[in-house]
DNA sequence: ATTAGCACTCGCTGGAATAGAGTGCTAACG
DNA sequence: CGTTAGCACTCTATTCCAGCGAGTGCTAAT
């Protein structure tokens, strides 16, 4: 499993710091209070005394693992913290079958890939505790099978694609309305033949070509065939995100802060800031994990992002994750994220829709 | 302007009280404070002393329009103290030019009807500052144009329907495998023509009927292509709802209660409450407006929901509007809602899109 | 290297005192 | 008789202070 920071952290602990680092931080995330030494050594029964383990803490704070809200309380993880834990200390727990289980039955669509996708957001909410966040695949990746024309009223045509998956996008062009129904017809047969198999990618690209190879065009109708097509494929939609069970970032304590909270429902609402994040988790393999501000996104301070991409049989086509507080049951989140992306990619890769 | 309350609460309030009344209303909506004698003479200019106010006020708490806090604060507004504002003292605001204009800019769409409802709940926020919401036609209400099939898998068959708005619903149905394509082609020919211009709604009244009437069919493929519609139209989809701009309730004095505040998101995320009482609304026509717990929903209680329906050429099909704290600038929001209402309407009866 | 002991820091809690806003009542006024 | 000035009273919010408890860092002893 690869995460997200480049930089490989072996920084030189001693075996006994990473223990009680690991310790601090796995109580925090249980407790969400600042530990201390006295806790330390009772929960982990270490056979040390606390001003050890203190002695220890003042080491790891000064190496910035640690941090102290204030002088009389414990210490809580820093980022860098948070990022040691993950890379170096983390032990990942199993899914046991009973939530393998409620990810494969909330997982379920009736042939609409939207509502698939939705209904996966709800269910990594759920079963985290936290936001689940899906990411819709940009149309650019999606496998064209069909293409049909619909006249409106005149000179506007309803253009519907329907991709390998099942996936309906549709698009409103302008043209000439000199067309004809049956012009349309067999723009549409001409397309379907040609184009079929491809992503609407490789057939922007064919349609170019196309539009090169045969610039002084005999035949009118394959001309205007890649016009139409080509003025349909003109803009490539934006990624989009559903963000679900959002509310339960109002039961984190450490969000208490109205100001934190209002940023934090703003970035939601606005999802740019999200897309950007979850397009550039698009491009690596596996479960990464995006810590607070990391990515000086000062927006969503203070949370952290864990996702995994999913596939279609042609590639990786799009993002899924848990958004919550840094202070997140790291070992419990990535597993259930893992598990999703694979699940959402089985389904995307065979037919899509789950056989019942 | 009919407003939803049967009542009509031709209480007997001289014309001082109603005064009185109306100045506590308006100066409670734009402080949120409590409102005290003192500050109604002097805000108010009127010719009289605070022990006077006081008289009055300790009347029309008695009356139930006004409640105090506590004894040594001023006097808030009742829930029923806002109806009667809005049934009698309210005077409504016209829109400036620069308001319409810029509520006609945010409504456009490329065709896309969902995206047309988002943007137009994303208007209804920014204008408003609270939330804007914005309930999809039902299925049923849509006016059919055109029926495509595409053949998936085996068996498996994505039905488009198209319409007359250029909506595009789509959906999976299993069937016989042994149709052919140009089975299919057929069966499309005869859907379109037979019921093209039909709402969803009378297409299965009209398909039943059919069934009905040939029910020892000589034509396989007519009754295949009754069959299929109406396989296709089996469920009506629930209504959808946006919401937009949810967040601005985090800037609401009134909501500092976290636990209020978890319950409103969390009906927000639920949003069955919300179609609910969106479909009620529906029912009548102009603007409405639901205060509070007034329908025992305890979930968005404090909460004050101003809508409007919107219709296209066939009828009423949807509705809109903006839910905030009770404690709401009425004169400004009512005459957004019912203009964008109507803009809508507007944009759904001709064509649907904005012509540029 | 580890640990016990200890002084010190700092936030949190709870109670007392205070200030301020607003009411309700009473008695006076036109 | 309606209106008003005056006043005592109530209740909240704020501030201040003391004491508690948790936890630290340092030092000296083991």
């Amino acid at each position: 499993m690869a995460f997200f920071d480049g930089t490989p952290m072996t920084e030189e602990l001693t075996e006994r710091s990473r223990h009680i680092l690991e310790a601090i931080i796995d109580d925090y995330i249980e407790s969400g209070d600042p530990v201390g030494s006295r806790t330390v050594v009772r929960r982990h029964n270490l056979s040390l005394s606390p001003a050890t383990i203190r002695n220890v803490m003042a080491d790891l704070e000064e190496l910035g693992f640690l941090a102290s809200p204030h002088t009389s309380a414990g210490r809580i993880p820093t980022e860098k913290g948070y990022r040691y834990y993950l890379d170096c200390l983390l032990q990942i727990r199993d899914l046991t079958r009973n939530e393998k289980r409620r990810i494969d039955a909330q997982c379920h669509s009736d042939g609409d890939l939207e509502h698939l996708l939705q209904e996966t957001g709800k269910a990594l909410s759920t079963l985290s505790n936290y936001a689940g966040i899906v990411m819709a695949p940009r149309f650019n990746t999606t496998v064209f099978r069909q293409i049909e024309f619909v006249r409106l009223s005149s000179g506007r045509i309803l253009v519907i694609f329907v991709s390998q998956s099942g996936q309906v996008q549709n698009k409103l062009i302008e043209s000439d309305p000199s067309l004809t129904q049956s012009d349309l017809e067999q723009i549409t047969n001409y397309l379907n033949q040609t184009l079929s198999g491809l992503s609407i990618g490789e057939m922007r690209q064919r349609i170019a070509h196309e539009m090169q190879q045969e610039k002084a065009l005999y035949d009118t109708l394959t001309r205007r065939a890649l016009e139409l097509s080509g003025a349909a494929l003109e803009d490539d939609s934006a990624g989009k995100v559903f963000i679900e069970g959002a509310s339960s970032f109002l039961d984190q304590p450490e969000f208490s802060d109205v100001e934190h909270m209002k940023r934090l429902f703003r970035a939601f609402e606005q999802k740019s800031t999200l897309i950007e994040l979850l397009d550039r988790s698009q491009q690596a393999a596996g479960v990464q994990i995006f810590i607070g501000s990391q990515n000086n996104l000062s927006q969503i301070e203070g949370c952290s992002l864990v996702t995994a991409s999913y596939r279609n049989q042609h590639g990786t086509i799009g993002t899924l994750g848990v958004i919550g507080p840094n202070r997140m049951p790291y070992s419990k989140v990535i597993p259930i994220v893992d598990y999703t992306a694979r699940m959402i990619s089985r389904l995307l890769e065979t037919g899509h829709s789950k056989e019942t």
